[in-house]
DNA sequence: TCGTGTATTATCCAGATGGATAGTAATGTC
DNA sequence: GACATTACTATCCATCTGGATAATACACGA
């Protein structure tokens, strides 16, 4: 087993990156599943042969965590508030939240296999998306509820609801759109991932969630 | 070919309903993806060869035609509005407009394979999900966007927005937390399928998008 | 009871799939 | 220029898959 990045000593470079073969994973596992995407599939979008793909993960289901840890590290630096940022909106505060709120609409835009992959892989939760909710999803969901416990006390989230059911009705309402937009071209001739229509959602959701 | 609801002769009766089998194909559907489902992985939820299942349909393909139609056959059914209700709740009312998220949400907990399904199967949108989509979504799509439109005129929906963007950021906000239970339980051991829960996701929908 | 239409089983097959392995090519270091 | 290390190719294989087909079991009407 060897990763891309390695260079420690003598060595051919590989001709693709580490990042290349994540996105096609991604791309292959959000359009057919996990028993559905097939490892030759994966390589041929890159122009590669399957047997290369095993060469550096051992099997399909660890180039799967691989791609879905990929996908968590990008929606991490994607969501990321800088530090300038953290100065100028304090947590807990309707400034704040409006522009997590609005970034987040903007996220689910640029990477609508995001949702799609978890929504697959969540149906009937296989070990496998157990294993890779607690080590990447379980820290970030339980910070965003107790976010979502300081918005409801300070007033700015007025709903008396339990924040789980908070928290998935908004970011349902962030994604939805995006990750169904194909569906949304056909029955309502609408292009959900048009500007016009990103920045319409972001309105909408920032006007819905935070309002006055 | 023939149907399990065909007695026009002498037959031997079909052990299996033609309910049993496009419930055990929407789960399997659902949990798997279209190219991950397997024949035979359906016929065994319920007992069957793979080869009656091939009896009673003619491929994979029209199975999950058959499939689907019946999904939105019952979606269509749970959430019709009866004579009495059509009187009681006019269209474009306050009344209605709730009445109909309380339903919807109840849908989605009792079906949230819905959801799984229509997401797979949407990501790049094969030529099956095109045909599916304009036979079966297309006119209630348009209809629903209709009714928006009504509530918006009425200032019901005080939403400045398109009503796609209305639309699928409601039926998100209904479907996110039951079609991701399984997450909910493992990130939040929040159980989403509750009744409680379930009361506590329609009241909340109901106060969010159908305020004062 | 016999025949006919239907349901069901038991196989078979060609192709695809995940995985394994042996051998080859490139890129450095000594 | 020999060598080590990594990248890559070309196969092979057991298993599973969708699809096909022939034989059998059943129910009922004539």
């Amino acid at each position: 087993m060897s990763t891309l990045e390695q260079k420690t000593k003598a060595a051919k470079r590989p001709a693709r990156s580490r990042a290349d073969i994540l996105q096609a994973a991604l791309e292959e596992f959000a359009e057919r599943g996990f028993d559905g995407a097939t490892v030759r599939g994966i390589a041929a979008r890159i122009d590669l042969t399957h047997g290369m793909i095993r060469y550096h993960y051992d099997n399909k289901e660890q180039l799967w965590f691989a791609a879905v840890e990929h996908l968590f590290e990008r929606q991490f630096e994607f969501l990321k508030f800088s530090d300038a940022e953290e100065l100028e909106f304090p947590r807990g505060t309707r400034a704040r939240f409006a522009k997590f709120l609005r970034r987040y609409v903007y996220y689910c835009a640029k990477y609508p296999e995001h949702a799609r992959i978890l929504m697959q892989e969540t149906v009937s939760p296989t070990p496998r998306m157990r294993k890779a909710l607690k080590q990447q999803l379980r820290e970030p969901h339980q910070t965003a509820v107790e976010e979502i416990r300081l918005l409801q006390e300070n007033g700015i989230l007025k709903m008396d609801a339990p924040p789980a059911s908070i928290m998935y009705m908004i970011s349902g309402a962030c994604q939805n759109l995006f990750a169904l937009a194909p569906e949304v071209k056909v029955t309502l001739d609408y292009n959900a991932l048009s500007r016009q229509a990103i920045e319409d959602h972001a309105d909408l959701i920032v006007a819905t969630f935070v309002p006055e």
